[in-house]
DNA sequence: ATGTTTAGTCAACCACGGTTGACTCCAGGC
DNA sequence: GCCTGGAGTCAACCGTGGTTGACTAAACAT
């Protein structure tokens, strides 16, 4: 597709075309011959590079993580910076689209992927933003994560027209408050478990 | 598998065991074969009666969304039973599990169902409840359906531990406060589009 | 030069699963 | 009795797509 830039190693072009093709369909939907075509390879050496086509999306869904965990900075800064990220489309990429989050979703068609998905989701942004919000407070923290999956869902999938078809900013306002309100609930004592 | 309850006819039957088979696992891993057998009929007849795979599909998501709509009662009713919902494993069905959240998170594998799936959520849920938080509270309604559906993901997909581990009853309290708390923000003009 | 690994290609394989068409079986109407 | 039509079956088809093994070409040491 892109005229075969031969400068970088095939296998990185590889992985490249994965991280794009993954993101924009469904595990299923996604073939290893269109990937080959637009890293300029053969089907068979994408296969022969990372073993499988599971390996491969494994080898993706880490590739995504990267540098991509909860910022630094107050609760408050979080909370606004979330809240815009449903609205971002160009997060990190300019044309096309690997958007993060989508592969997250992309990936729960692949029950393989639940387990190395939940650690990257855990360790990237729960934990972190748990430490920040204090003991006891994973629930919390989930909730935060929750609603900004869930969101970025509906606008992304669903289109539902509430969320698609908002003003960005206000919207964004209006989830940021939502977020803080939920970071600083009164009751501290979420799992007890 | 449940030797044939040769009493009801077969294309009810069919529709039960898709039910189930499509809210157990993705699109692409369902098998109209699997299906078949459950209902104790041959795969060819599946296929006849409902056209194909894809309106099969279909006619288990509208299946799915009877009666499942918002409940009536007050916004904090309201919060309490989506709260639950959360950790209740047994909607409506006993033994196995078609979980109807589960079959919408499922469908995100199928780009066709996104758009009767986002109606359904619409009509039954986000609408009703914006009506009853007010005008122009659109995306306050989807915020609750959002925090929802990630937490269910979270839970039965990813399974994160500070979800699925969570004390049910704490857990529920938890975010039945969060809910309430984004029912009613104050900055009531949410979507001026 | 020559043998050996490394990067990559080519064609074929083969399993899976949705789909199809021809067939059978049984009601019910005339 | 006959025959028409729906319910359901059987076997086969066939596209798709991941995988594999044999081959080629360049790099690289000995």
């Amino acid at each position: 597709m892109q005229a075969k830039g031969k400068k970088t190693p095939a296998k990185q072009r590889i992985l490249a075309a994965a991280v794009r093709r993954f993101s924009m369909a469904s595990y299923d939907d996604t073939h290893l011959r269109d990937i080959a075509a637009d890293a300029g390879v053969d089907v068979a050496y994408v296969h022969r590079s990372f073993g499988s086509k599971e390996k491969l999306f494994l080898a993706v869904l880490s590739e995504m993580s990267q540098g991509h965990g909860v910022a630094d900075g107050s609760l408050a800064e979080i909370a606004a910076l979330f809240a815009r990220q449903v609205f971002d489309d160009s997060i990190r990429h300019s044309e096309s689209d690997p958007e993060p989050l989508m592969i997250l979703i992309r990936s729960l068609s692949l029950p393989a992927a639940a387990g190395p998905v939940g650690s990257h989701l855990d360790d990237l942004f729960i934990e972190p933003l748990r430490k920040k919000l204090g003991d006891k407070t994973g629930l919390r923290a989930s909730m935060v994560m929750a609603m900004l999956i869930g969101l970025r869902m509906m606008r992304s999938f669903l289109k539902l027209p509430a969320v698609s078809n908002a003003n960005p900013e206000q919207a964004a306002e209006t989830i940021r408050q939502a977020l803080e309100k939920i970071m600083d609930l009164n009751g501290a004592k979420d799992e007890t478990l």
